[in-house]
DNA sequence: AAATTTTTGAGACGCGCGTATCATATTGAT
DNA sequence: ATCAATATGATACGCGCGTCTCAAAAATTT
C-alpha cells in the first residue's frame, strides 16, 4: 500500500502532490530540461522539503517520470507473426515516445552513468538501481516468431544486437551526432533492424546449404 | 604557442605540470573511476589551485584523456580492399582501446549529456563543445571501397547504421544491460557490423532502384 | 648574484544539492 | 467542536565543486 509507483489510482493528500510533482516533473523535462527536485518544487509551488519527501533525489524524479514515459512501449504487442514486421512495429511504437520523452531518457543515461563510475569506486552508497532493461524482454518478444527456426545462441545474439539500435543511444548518435532530423533517424534505425532480422534469418537457412537464397519468412 | 592541446614536445615547468596530472588522471580512469579535479590534483600532490589552472573543469580534463585513449584509434587504416574486412579490422582495433579507456569514455558521454541538457535549458555557459565526432569518418573511412558499388544515401545510411553499434554504447548495452563478457561483446558487435555491411551491398546488387524499407534480399 | 617574471600553494568565498529539525497548517475521526 | 495524526513550510547545516586572492617558491633574465 506504499510502494505505489504509479501515480494512478491512490487517494489523499500524499498522492495528490506527488502527483502534482510527477505531472510537473514530466511537462518541465518533455520541455527539454533536466530539473532538479529544487527545481520542480518551484514550478509545482511546494517547498524543498516537501519535494525532497517525495523524491528523495534527482534519480528518484527521473526514473519515475521513465517509468510514465516507458508505459505505452512495455504493454507493446504485435499481432503480426512476421518477425521483421513485429520489429517495425515494435519500433515505430518506441521511437516516437523516445523522442518525446528524449530529455527524460538522457536524463536516465546520465544516471545510470553515473551508478556505474560510483559502483567502480566503491562510491556506492544508497541502492536505487536503475532498470534500463527493458529492451531485452522487449526485442525478445518481437523476434519470438524466430525462436523456432534459430539456434537460441543466435536468438540471442539477434536481440542484442537489435538492442543496439534500439533506445536513446539511437538518437544520441544519429541526431545528435549526424545532426539527423526525427524522420531520417527512424528510417536508419528501421533499416538497420530490418536489415539484421534478414541477415540473421538468412544464415540460418544458409546453415544447412548454400548462400540463402529465398529469404522471405512468413 | 600555447593552444597546445598535445602533451607531447613542450618544455618547461607548465607542461611538465601538465603531463603529471594528465598521466595521473589517465592512470586514475584506466582503474575505472572518474576523478574531480581535486581528486586528480591530491593524487599527483599539486594544490588544487594549479591543478584548476590547467584543467578548468572535470569536462576539460576527460576530454584530454579522451584524445589519449583515441590515440591509435584515429590513425587506423587498413590495408584490406574488402569492406566487411576493413570494418571487422576497425572493430578490431577500436573495441579493446575503448575497454581500455571504458571509464573515460563514459564519463565523455555523461558530460556530452550534461551540455545537451545545458543547451536545451539555454544554461550553456563556456564552450568546451564535445567532440564525439569520430565515428563519424573513421566508419566511412572504413567502407570507403564500397563508394563506388553504393548509391550515396545507401553509402552514407551504412555509415550510419554502424556507428550505431560502434562507439561506448555497445558496452553500455552489451556489458552492462545483456551482462556479457569482453568477448561475447566483441563478437556480437563483429557480427551485427558484417551483417549491416552485406546487407547494405546485397541491396545495392539486387535492386537499381528501391527506397530501402523491406527490400527483399536476392 | 640580483632582479624580475612565472608558477605554485594555502586559504576563503559563493553556490547548489541533499539532510535534519521544529513549528505550523491541514486532514480525519471521535 | 475537539483532538490526534499527518502533511507542509521555513530554516539551518554539512559537503563538494569551482572561483578568487595573495603570499611564498621556483625559474628565467640581466
Amino acid at each position: 500500500m506504499e510502494r505505489g509507483t504509479g501515480l494512478a489510482a491512490e487517494r489523499g493528500p500524499r498522492a495528490r502532490t506527488k502527483r502534482l510533482m510527477l505531472e510537473t516533473a514530466t511537462r518541465l523535462m518533455q520541455a527539454g530540461v533536466t530539473p532538479s527536485v529544487s527545481e520542480v518544487a518551484e514550478a509545482a509551488e511546494v517547498s524543498r522539503a516537501t519535494a525532497y519527501r517525495y523524491f528523495p533525489s534527482q534519480a528518484a524524479l527521473v526514473q519515475a517520470v521513465v517509468d510514465e514515459g516507458l508505459g505505452p512501449i512495455l504493454t507493446w504487442q504485435s499481432t503480426s507473426a512476421n518477425a521483421e514486421r513485429r520489429v517495425a512495429d515494435l519500433f515505430d511504437t518506441a521511437m516516437p515516445r523516445i523522442e518525446a520523452f528524449e530529455a527524460t531518457f538522457k536524463a536516465a543515461l546520465k544516471l545510470s552513468l553515473d551508478q556505474w563510475a560510483r559502483r567502480q569506486a566503491g562510491t556506492l552508497g544508497g541502492e536505487p538501481a536503475f532498470t534500463r532493461g527493458h529492451r531485452v524482454d522487449l526485442l525478445q518478444q518481437a523476434i519470438a516468431p524466430l525462436k523456432g527456426h534459430l539456434r537460441p545462441r543466435d536468438f540471442k545474439r539477434l536481440a542484442q544486437a537489435l538492442s543496439l539500435i534500439f533506445g536513446v543511444e539511437v538518437l544520441i548518435v544519429l541526431k545528435d551526432i549526424w545532426g539527423l532530423d526525427s524522420r531520417k533517424t527512424r528510417s536508419v534505425a528501421q533499416w538497420a533492424a530490418g536489415a539484421l532480422v534478414r541477415a540473421a534469418v538468412a544464415e540460418s537457412i544458409g546453415e544447412g546449404g548454400g548462400d540463402g537464397s529465398s529469404v522471405v519468412v512468413k
